[in-house]
RNA sequence: GGGAGUAUAGCUCAGCUGGUUCAGAGCGCCUGCCUUACAAGCAGGAGGUCACUGGUUCGAACCCUGUUACUCCCACCA
């Protein structure tokens, strides 16, 4: 069979990924082993795949497969997510562009085309996530508003209702006027924007005097109700009980008095507009002061001035009805302006919370909205990650997720959308008085409404849905049916999950809250593992965003470099809860690196097999070497998962298949040109090659696979072969675990290496042809130089002639150090005196200038008292190293003037 | 305003309990090579006052003071 020289990756990959799914190999059913549960954060239904996600997902990959090989049910469970408010503005929009008004639709209509809309796109992102490699169990592909979905989420808020845990009250509360709906404190952006402070005159009522008030929303005056000063303020002590005419609308409004004034800010008196500021609102209750709500729920002015209005006023007010928000600020500034009614104008720079979901800028509203209780649930949540029964990697996050918890407010739930899981509240009028029942259907709600108030007429259902992290706060739950069937066997198997692979961005939103849903409906926490990732960003360091065109397209990208290759680009510079700087450049690192494995397998494969040939003692050191070596490796990548440090464990596979089995191991055995190898050698090159293929498969699936199936078949009939084909995979193949190495054979390849490496590196500076064979010698006599074992490989890889021991020094050699072991390259020609001599002096100045600082540190009599005795037998060894060196590079020099 | 984190080679980052893993890795860079697996490659090489400052210690990249610069999170300063 003929191989290509380049790795092809998408012709593999499509192979290997329909391969995979039609043996099911990603699917899991509960059985004996043990579960290794990972349940994908949902995207967005109608997102797309970004390199977020690509991350994201690598990661969880990586760690299913692993958990795979190592004998574990491993459950990779997919999934979207509903996400009512970008979906509902997509829909919204979608809808636009056909011309039609949502506000023209009923709800049943409007969730018609929401649902063909979802049936439509929804689910691409899953789809392009198989390019990846994402061995999730597809069968298991769940949806956050799905009938068991749903009726769970319908449940758990029929429970916390009845458990007291849920209330609806009128607060204030973020108003996205884009999206019209209330959104949680979470989901408001606070931006930095350039802002502008404007002071404006309040006339003190029946006199000619002024008080200036500074505000960054002159539009808001229409519903001003006070002026407020400190009551320590020197500067307005004057205004006491006075009343201020609040400037352009002609409102008489009294002047109060709060601490909660911050007198060093603009001139120290602060305007109240209780609809429409959090803290003004606080003051209102305070003060008993009048809210006037001047907005329409999109953002327009409503034209309303409160009670009692005179005609001035109301002429005032209606003059800015129907305006946008930010057409009425310049509007009203205009108008106070030529009315002289305006100190002046600064430049300001302030925050101003966005939605996070439609970045519409938020307007703290008055409205009815419905709440969750946190103070319980968080208690038990910081409880679970505080005694590390959930552990955090990296474990910085714990100083957030702790503050958040400690602080935390009470959640709204209620969004005013249609696109979601509707508020199973029912309202009737009993009595002039408005009664709620909370139940899972309205034929429920019906029998509660009879029982508990004796009401048997109409009942009509709360419009608004839930948030959607109200729904897939419990994903891990849900997932297994867990909600509605209590204890059902899939529950009792996967859950609970293992590790939940996220970004640290949705810590509160989501993390938190699966960790007290956990606790509240399973007594158990979600997951052991929370894997924060890296958010990330371009080489520059800028977020990646739609806006600046700087995030790469993943498909594309693979396509470019094959899915192993981007999966690895991501990998190697993803250290947990680092950022990484995205460079497309890294991508190519991961592309050579399918390429060179693809070519060793064209090495390996090429060669001609002598059955007879015993294997010689250079190779058999060789197979012994790579065994011990990669051993090593094994253990070091099982310390780095057990600490999710992914890329080192990467990095550690990296080299081993580069450096040691492709540069070093297959030139070691390599046979020359038109030789056959032995079949002992042969073999153990093989099954060396086969686990190294188990040790990468986590990270590089395709190319992984199509390298072991190629030596699963070599010297197989072909019936047998056809039976691979159709049987086999990777995938399920144990993964090779550490074992006890060596340590002293490792040791005496490092100095073979030394030596090949110096022969080498004279040869380069000598101008020496790779081709010309050279014969080494070394000072006979130190232990620790031992090169009996690695004698044929040195040859062979230096092509050197013989490397024998001596007790004197051949006149007309080159000479270099191995530690404190001189040798010696006889050289034919004539040396360069002068440069040898400048080379051997500065070595020596590097010598002695060492010996000093050892001598310094060992004739510190407080050294020697205080350090360990390993320490200071440490320090006598490098003196002794050093005096050896140092004698051996002046007997050198010597030698080279005489 | 409060809190957390980071600063080590040109870039991205390791460096665990202070001492032979002590100044490292990968990429990039430089110099030779189309050597029969691979130029997506091979061999060799150069690069750092461990941000700055003071201290603790026999000994500091590592522990402590302070300074500076970035990053992130939280918070109602109009």
């Amino acid at each position: 069979m003929e191989l290509a020289s380049k790795y092809n990756p998408r012709a593999v990959e499509e192979k290997w990924y329909s391969y995979w799914l039609e043996k099911r190999l990603f699917h899991s059913e509960p059985d004996q082993r043990e579960p290794y549960t990972v349940v994908i954060p949902p995207p967005n239904v109608t997102g797309v795949l970004h390199m977020g996600h690509m991350l994201n997902n690598t990661i969880q990959d990586v760690l299913v497969r692993r958990a795979r090989m190592q004998g574990k049910n491993a459950c990779w469970v997919p999934g979207t997510d509903h996400a009512s408010i970008a979906t509902e503005a997509k829909v919204v929009k979608m809808l636009a562009e056909k011309g039609i008004d949502k506000r023209s639709l009923t709800r049943d209509e409007f969730m018609e085309h929401a649902w063909q809309w979802k049936e439509q796109y929804g689910g691409i992102i899953l789809k392009q996530l198989r390019r990846l490699g994402a061995s999730c169990d597809w069968e298991r592909t769940a949806f956050t508003m799905d009938p068991e979905r749903y009726e769970s989420v319908i449940r758990v808020f029929v429970d916390l209702y009845n458990k007291g845990l849920i209330y609806r009250g009128v607060r204030m509360v973020n108003w996205d006027p884009q999206a019209l709906t209330a959104v949680s404190d979470e989901e408001v952006v606070y931006k930095e924007s350039h802002s502008k402070l404007f002071y404006l005159r309040y006339r003190v009522e029946g006199e000619e005097r002024y008080i200036v008030v500074a505000t960054t929303r002159p539009e808001t005056i229409l519903g001003d109700t006070a002026v407020c000063v400190h009551p320590d303020d020197d500067r307005y002590q004057w205004l006491r009980g006075k009343r201020v005419v609040v400037p352009g609308v002609g409102r008489s409004v009294p002047v109060i008095m709060d601490e909660y004034v911050d007198r060093e800010f603009g001139t120290g008196a602060l305007k109240i507009t209780p609809a429409h500021d959090i803290n003004d609102y606080n003051l209102g209750l305070k003060y008993g002061l009048e809210s006037i709500d001047i907005f329409n729920d999109n953002g327009t002015l409503n034209g309303a001035v409160g009670q009692n209005p005179v005609p001035a006023e109301k002429e005032a007010a209606q003059r800015y009805a129907g305006l946008d928000r930010f057409a009425c600020r310049k509007q009203i500034m205009k108008d106070l302006e030529e009315a002289g009614l305006v100190e002046k104008v600064e430049d300001y720079t302030n925050k101003v919370g966005h939605s996070e979901r439609t970045d519409a800028v938020i307007e703290p509203k008055l409205s009815a909205q419905w709440f969750v209780r946190m103070e319980g649930l968080a208690k038990r949540a910081l409880e679970v990650v505080e005694n590390d029964t959930i552990h955090f990697h990296p474990a910085k996050f714990k100083n957030t997720y702790r503050h958040w918890l400690e602080n935390i407010k009470d959640w709204c739930i209620s969004r005013q959308l249609w696109w979601g899981q509707r508020i199973p509240a029912w309202y009737f009028m009993l009595d002039g008085r408005q009664e709620t029942v909370v139940a899972a259907s309205h034929d429920e709600a019906a029998r509660l409404a009879a029982e508990k108030f004796g009401y048997t007429g109409e009942l009509r259902q709360d419009e608004d849905v839930l948030d959607t992290w109200f729904s897939s706060w419990l994903w891990p739950i849900s997932l297994f049916d867990g909600i509605r069937h209590p204890g059902n066997p899939e529950i009792s198997y996967y859950y609970p999950t293992a590790d939940l692979i996220t970004a640290p961005d949705i810590i509160f939103f989501w993390v938190a809250r699966m960790i007290m849903a956990g606790e509240e409906y399973m007594n158990e926490v979600p997951f052991r593992n929370v894997y924060f990732t890296g958010i990330v960003r371009d080489k520059l360091g800028r977020k990646m965003s739609k806006q600046l065109g700087n995030s790469p397209d993943p498909i594309e990208l693979i396509e470019k470099y094959g899915a192993d290759g981007v999966r690895m680009g991501m990998l190697l510079t993803a250290p947990a809860g680092n950022d990484l700087p995205f460079d497309e450049a890294i991508c190519e690192q991961g592309r050579n690196f399918s390429n060179k494995l693809w070519n060793a397998l064209r090495l390996v494969t090429g060669w001609q097999v002598d059955g007879e040939a015993a294997q010689s003692p250079a190779n058999a050191t060789a197979v012994k070497w790579m065994e011990q070596r990669m051993a090593q490796v094994l253990e070091e990548v099982e310390r780095d998962f057990g600490q999710y440090r992914l890329s080192e464990a990467l990095m550690a596979s990296y080299k081993l298949a580069w450096d040691d089995f492709c540069s070093w191991y297959l030139e070691m055995v390599k046979p020359a040109h038109g030789e056959p190898i032995d079949r002992a050698t042969y073999e153990a090159t093989l099954n060396l090659f086969t686990r190294l293929m188990l040790m990468l498969h986590p990270f590089m699936p395709f190319v992984t696979e199509e390298i072991w199936h190629t030596l699963q078949c070599i010297g197989k009939s072909e019936a047998e072969q056809k039976a691979i084909m159709e049987s086999q995979s990777i995938m399920t193949q144990a993964m090779p675990t550490a074992s006890a190495y060596d340590q002293r054979l490792l040791e005496e390849f490092d100095t073979a290496r030394e030596v090949i490496a110096a022969v080498r590196n004279l040869r380069g500076s000598r101008g020496l042809s790779p081709k010309e064979q050279l014969a080494v010698s070394y000072m006979a006599g130190d232990e620790r130089f031992r090169v009996d074992r690695f004698e044929g490989i040195i040859r062979k890889l230096g092509n050197i002639s013989s490397i024998d021991a001596t007790n004197e020094k051949p006149t007309g050699a080159i000479s270099f150090m191995i530690g404190t072991t001189e040798c010696f390259v006889p050289m034919s020609q004539n040396v360069d005196r002068e440069a040898e001599l400048q080379k051997l002096r500065a070595d020596l100045q590097y010598a002695e200038g060492f010996l000093q600082s050892v001598m310094k540190k060992l004739s510190n009599e407080k050294f020697v008292n205080g350090a360990p005795a390993a320490v200071i037998e440490r320090e006598r060894n490098k003196q002794r190293d050093a005096e050896t060196k140092i004698a051996a590079l002046k007997a050198q020099i010597e030698a080279l003037q005489a």
